[in-house]
DNA sequence: GATGAATGAGTGTTCATTCAT
DNA sequence: GATGAATGAACACTCATTCAT
């Protein structure tokens, strides 16, 4: 890793925990290893990295929702097969791996999480990432599982908002809450797999 | 209010906002309207501020979870009442009025979500008021309404897993996001009444 | 001991240890029991406990070099009389107990050692105290040895420099010094005994 | 002089004069003609000016003391040689140039008899350089002294004890007490000539 | 790419003191 | 006699940033 993506891992890492403002150049110089003039010559000032790392998590997510739309505007699937096959699946392992578990994104959305308050621009992201975004992508996916036949349409709007109601609440308890351990990983998928359980199959 | 009082109230707006570190005590002060020399004669440094804002907050937890035990240890309503009578009130009316809805404890919520990832007090805390609680209210709740016959013992705990699900999501979604505007409680309130009306009455 | 006198106890203890600077209001009335504004009801300002202090130190030396004036002044012994019966006695016994064991007066000698480098007055008086007077009590008691035949005159200069010096020495090696300690009093004596027996007896 | 040492050599003359608390950093910089946040920048902190100047003076005082052994240590002069050749050059010359009259090591001095009553290792230290070194320094040099035949072996000790208080008192009363002028230093040395003089010519 | 040296503004906190009660 | 409340000035120290090398 080069010494500006150093800087901006090690930065992240801060800001997510402490807030933007509590933590100090000299907290990350001192973690990467450089003396403070060096930071200069890789960021304009402290507000670039913040502005770097915001730049960098938006083309990530563009890259996701892309990925997203590309398979929920694939060809419906045969009709009559089992609507977890193609729903749950995109949701658990895609958005799971490469959003929630993802180290980058979760730090990050535990920096919105801290700045929203009083940085309009964090706080517009952070209502698209954690509640438009996802409530929206799970529309999608459940109206093309209606198109197949598998859950009437006017049943849908209530079975995403339930679906996405106990999804946030377990990413807040578990994901945006202390350390992300394997430990609250687990304890997520559990919690997940449980509802899905429940309230599709049984 | 005495200067104390108009200390914490000021510091609790700021804390809220952007976070302890990056409040200073010249900012509290300026707005308060004292020297700074005089913050300290009222508190002995700026943690002090902190630490007293959480014992305000502790006494008045307590004071709402007293409040709630006596409404769910009250004797059970003659049988086939309609089961909101009681839960959708405590529920509706005291939490939310004298918990989310209010200005004090809403200000100490968004404190606690800035905070939580470098304060551990602050996370068990946190963790606490948003998330076990909260839950354990609305069992017992069920619970009682269940010995009246209203829901199958069974069911309870799915139902209340909903109920707080839902209930969480728009918290963070409606209260814990932007400033706390009466547009803002409002949709909370539609949203909620919205789901309890499809889930319990239709 | 009333509130006046405690604070002077307590200021000279402090200020003896960690010079007049170091040593603030609070400190002092921390450890009298009293409010800092209520000190002001006691003395004008910091200052006055200083002056105050130094003032009771005067007025305790003054009566100690009029008691040893009054010694040196009595009618001669006669003649043969061993020569330690009163020098060495007033030298052990008086100005040893009431001047350098003396709680108070040791701990002014303490202040002025620290303080004499900035401040001219108490630097007169340290050098007054500590070289000019044992000098010149040594002096006048030898003199009047001499008058009884007991030392040659002009040996007389000589010997008061040896014990003056030897005095000053163990003085600061043991008397200013660390803690005023029961166990540095007696090295002190010790020392000074085993000196005197050799010079004087030996 | 760079801007370190320029910081250590103001500091230096505050400290002794003053006292190490009563100096702000404030006075320093001022003196030096540095902003207060230049001063971080070649200190950690306050205490390590401090710290400095005593790792400073420590290996200072190493160095004579080595000096002194090289001395002590060479071959005896041929035997009826005058005594005070070697020891009174070595004493007056020596230690004296580059000790008690060394700016630093005066100032040094003054600084450990200000700190010694609140500052454990300041106080140690203050005891060795002024009471055990110099006597260990006579003893070694009269004991060499002795080897040559010009005082008996069993009077060294008081000798020794004698010079040494003699020589400690002087220190105190023209050294390390007002300005170290060069009025005090001919005073000091003229005092120690008459005493050596009458001592061991007369 | 990186650093040594510097700075003005700001940090939390303590200072001696005042004054109405 | 003593205190609660206040203050302006000073305290040691950290901040983000600059710039010549």
């Amino acid at each position: 890793m080069n010494t500006r993506d150093k800087i901006m891992d090690v930065a992240l890492n801060m800001f997510s925990e402490r807030g933007y403002e509590a933590v100090s150049i000299r907290d990350i110089c001192g973690e990467v290893g450089i003396k403070e003039s060096t930071l200069y010559y890789h960021f304009k000032n402290k507000k670039d990295i913040l502005d770097s790392l915001i730049e960098k998590f938006r083309s990530h997510i563009d890259g996701l929702l892309t990925h997203v739309d590309e398979i929920t505007e694939m060809p419906p699937q045969k009709k009559g097969k089992k609507h977890d096959d193609i729903s749950l699946k995109m949701v658990d392992s895609y958005m799971i791996d490469s959003y929630l578990f993802d180290p980058f994104c979760n730090l990050m959305l535990r920096l919105m999480m801290i700045e929203q308050f009083h940085n309009e621009e964090l706080r517009v992201l952070y209502e698209k990432t954690l509640f438009t975004d996802p409530y929206e992508i799970q529309m999608s996916v459940f109206k093309k599982l209606a198109t197949t036949g598998v859950f009437p349409e006017k049943e849908i709007e209530w079975i995403v908002k339930e679906i996405h109601s106990y999804m946030t609440m377990l990413t807040f308890k578990y994901l945006l809450n202390g350390e992300l351990t394997k430990e609250r990983k687990k304890a997520y998928q559990k919690e997940v797999h449980d509802f899905m359980t429940r309230r599709f199959i049984a």
